[in-house]
DNA sequence: CGTGTTGTGAGTCAAGATGTCTCACAAAGG
DNA sequence: CCTTTGTGAGACATCTTGACTCACAACACG
């Protein structure tokens, strides 16, 4: 999204290893053992960096943490059929893959948390949010384009409709919703949607 | 749920009074700040208690902190119809209502971040969900009793689809999902559980 | 009402965490 | 080759954490 040269500009090979050294340590804590892993001192030892380094690319632990929870998703492009069916499953697929096998479940809860009380957190959770339903909304748009889908009902809501069960069991049932669970989640709101 | 009796007896006065000061303290900083200000200091500073007693009570934070996110939700009994639509309207107005008038969504969010790496909280977690969806239960149970739902879909997954999409406006959106879009998201429901 | 018990507040204390600073050094770039 | 710059190691003052003591007041009980 934006290259990291506007502001600050690392361009010392030894600053940027360094760096790079520290982000990668604090997402494995983060993912591993939550917020409470990310200090200056965890971060730097992990990385096997010194404890002043940390402190001189992140004065605060804020910064540190909020940029080890900017991690650039890259939204797997499924590739389109044009079954409106077929590629929503796909898709929800994807975001089940994602959040289960990969540890974006973890990443999202702890920004979800952290995101309540501070505000560039609320960034990091939008990012999250338009990145993570990006290709869903691209599929039904379409869908409304071609005509296979009603267009008066609005798009956020049926996203809400297919992504929100599956958030509400993966993250607070601990559930992988398995794929027949999908099947039938996407089939149910397709055919909310058709048309008497 | 379970009377605090049955192992440790604060039949003192004094100690039930400091006790609930500082679990109220505790709350109302976890609501307001997150879970860094759960401290000792901070939670017997806030209750006007010593520093000292919050350590006699509960000899780590997590103790204290687990104890502060156990709150006693009760489930505000709605008044049911008999009819199912406006009685599934009426709960979630209700959990809705819960969700963002009352703190619930950031004691959930919280307690969702902590249940990630803590065995106890996932119990806590547990609690909530279980108790957050019994009236929802209920509701639907009684509604294949008297017929008015189809039996061969699974009562969990349409608690998902009824609750999923809330949480997920509420908590990754921060939307207080109005109550148009309340009344369209059961109707959507309730015509995808119809038999063609 | 008196008396022993018990939780408390204030304070002390050691150990550890945190943030700042200095300095020798080596890698980077001219 | 030589200056610049980021680094690791360490020193340092300060804050936090958890354990401890002790005088005191509220409590339970006779």
């Amino acid at each position: 999204m934006d290259q990291r040269s506007t502001r600050d500009e690392p361009l010392d090979p030894r600053s940027i290893k360094s760096r790079t050294a520290m982000l990668e340590a604090a997402r494995s804590l983060l993912a591993s053992e939550g917020w409470d892993a990310i200090t200056h001192a965890r971060v730097a030892e992990t990385a096997g960096v010194g404890r002043a380094t940390a402190y001189r690319h992140w004065p605060t632990v804020n910064e540190l943490a909020l940029e080890a929870a900017s991690i650039e998703i890259k939204s797997v492009s499924t590739l389109v059929t044009g079954d409106l069916r077929t590629d929503l499953l796909a898709e929800l697929r994807a975001l089940r893959t994602a959040l289960v096998d990969r540890g974006l479940k973890h990443l999202m809860v702890s920004v979800m948390e952290r995101a309540i009380h501070d505000p560039e957190f609320r960034k990091i959770r939008h990012q999250l949010n338009q990145r993570g339903g990006e290709n869903l909304r691209n599929l039904l748009r379409d869908a409304v384009k071609r005509g296979d889908l009603q267009s008066t009902i609005d798009l956020e809501e049926i996203v809400s409709l297919l992504v929100g069960p599956i958030i509400y069991e993966v993250v607070l049932h601990d559930q992988t919703t398995s794929d027949k669970r999908l099947v039938r989640l996407v089939d149910f709101v397709l055919r909310g949607c058709q048309p008497d």
